[in-house]
DNA sequence: ATTTCAATCTTAAAGGTTTAAGAGAAAAAA
DNA sequence: TTTTTTCTCTTAAACCTTTAAGATTGAAAT
């Protein structure tokens, strides 16, 4: 049944069909409560979206992607929540979010991208699958990444590293330790080499480390490549492996600098498990501020970064069509137990 | 650009262009290769999917509703894992995943279930939602919730809230409390009334009540009303004052059966607070097998629903339309440290 | 009584694609 | 050579809606 068919029906026109569901004010309050009532009874519950898209030009969805794959990303603390908020702004938008990955296979065509009406991207967008988005020419938010002349929402990520690392060691003498996340191109789990920690590679990541050296370097301490580890991917068991290298080795560290909660995390479970105090045998900071990060024992030093509020300000902003803002939002360095009082 | 132009430009039909896209058999090798560079040239990358929607009669999104709101959703780990597994075959099959709320305002016409080929609903989808998906006539299956003649995928929640019960309390004299969730409407964190206990309340959880008390009825323990608490949303949050009350009141539980792993670990968190050893002081079972079960201290005892492979169920089943099926995914009392042994 | 205006409804084109059926040419079979 | 088959490509209808512009009606204003 559709809304020509029920034009039929009822004896009417189309258009006025048209109008019942989308534009009120154009047909008498009687005749439209008759369309609304009849139409359902006729089983057609309003317009075909695809058909309404069509004409239209416009869908009502909004397409949501994701650097890692989806399966991955919904398991992320901070990926989930950067889509909280995407989700609260756009249910108050009766609009839809469509999620994609950047893992998609451009090899064959499957058009996702030219439904929705916008696209959130989140981290670090695999090259074809961030053309295939541009190209569509539709409004653009990216959040956490670096692309040029596109609205952006991120943190001060060297700052906030800066912080952290500056609070951490507190100008005293330290023996530090790093777990990163994709520093370097692979998909292990490993210590960097001196090349490796001078290499140019662009993510987000990279800026937390420089934050973390500059704090280091201005204070009394120092950290060879050989004390930073790389995560490949933001997985507990990842983290692990990490930690427990850089907890056994000698000489031991007695501060670690996380460039994720999950990962520091991670080190507080391997931590207690070596038997070490946290903080008195080893100070550990995350970065992040997901929830998890309040309740673990001890609570979690972190970067609360705002990924809910991130992902509104995204959301509302494409939805505001304000494609030049560049929103850089407060990070705060949040002192729990996890690090030495001073 | 569209693909009329497109096929101007070149000088062929709008069926040969249509062709190079979606059906290579039906043109030369040669051609399409010409068609696929230029057109590409011409900024054309492929049809508009709200035209291929309309006339094809399918879009390749699948709609997955969600019982509470998108956003509470994505924080729970048992829904994202559902959607982890949804995402995973979909993915594999080109399929893309749009979210839907159960709590979307039926209100106006929005015409998003209109869209998607088929439906995964996950949870107790409230009824407008959920009449406003059935009767789009496209395949469903249901995820965690009966509904009449509808494709479904579950467990069987009373058995594994039996089985676990039955090892908790171990025939042994106990004073039991109980961690419920969503067991009456309301949004609140309260003890049950023995009028609420006897209610019918449909829901998953009560078949998991059903369970907890046939094992604690056929071991020599009995549990009132009172010592039932009802969570109305899966949080830690909740859970911890839930959590706290249980393990304050006279006299003291020495187990606690959870309801969920959010909410046993709360509790796990609550009774570590209070100075109690577990499982000495008190024994704490939850139910899900979410990730963090492994890896909390103790590590917790509790009912693996398998929910990635559910959501991969889910999935396959509505791909490859089998909508008459019934599926009792197998659940497995995973033994850990949060119980005591015997 | 005529004109003006507003309210209500209709006409008809447009939006971009897919696909069954048909046409034409070249290759294979007779 | 003629007939049949195969390979390519084209024609044209269909998918379902929205919306600008026009038509009709009845009420208000002159």
């Amino acid at each position: 049944m559709n809304l020509k068919q029920v034009a039929k029906e009822l004896g009417v026109s189309t258009a006025t069909i048209s109008n019942a569901f989308n534009r009120p004010d154009q047909l008498s309050a009687k005749l439209r409560e008759r369309i609304l009532k009849e139409a359902a009874e006729l089983g057609y519950h309003g317009p075909n979206m695809a058909a309404r898209t069509l004409r239209r030009g416009e869908s009502g969805v909004i397409g949501v992607m994701l650097s890692d794959s989806l399966s991955y990303s919904l398991t992320d603390p901070v990926a989930s929540q950067l889509l909280q908020g995407v989700a609260e702004v756009l249910g108050e938008n009766n609009k839809h979010m469509m999620l994609l990955s950047s893992e998609l296979s451009a090899a064959e065509y499957h058009g996702a991208e030219s439904l929705p009406d916008g696209f959130i991207l989140y981290g670090t967008i695999k090259d074809a699958a961030y053309n295939r988005v541009v190209r569509t020419g539709k409004p653009i938010v990216v959040v956490d990444y670096e692309a040029p002349n596109a609205a952006l929402v991120n943190i001060d990520n060297e700052h906030g590293a800066f912080e952290i690392a500056k609070f951490a060691l507190n100008n005293a003498n330290h023996e530090v330790a790093i777990l990163g996340l994709k520093l370097i191109d692979t998909d292990r789990v490993c210590r960097l080499t001196q090349a490796e920690l001078e290499m140019d590679y662009k993510e987000i990541s990279r800026e937390r480390l420089a934050g973390f050296m500059k704090a280091i370097e201005s204070s009394s301490n120092s950290v060879s490549a050989q004390d930073i580890w790389n995560i490949p991917i933001n997985t507990p068991v990842n983290a692990e492996i990490a930690a427990r290298e850089a907890l056994t080795k000698t000489p031991r560290p007695d501060t670690i600098l996380c460039m994720s909660d999950v990962i520091a995390l991670s080190a507080i479970r391997v931590a207690k498990s070596l038997g070490l105090r946290i903080p008195e045998d080893v100070a550990i900071t995350g970065f992040d501020g997901i929830s998890e990060a309040e309740r673990v024992d001890p609570p979690l030093t972190t970067v609360c970064q705002q990924s809910i509020k991130k992902g509104r300000i995204a959301a509302q902003m494409l939805l505001d069509g304000e494609m030049s803002k560049q929103v850089i939002v407060e990070t705060r360095v949040e002192i729990r137990s996890s690090t030495r009082e001073h």
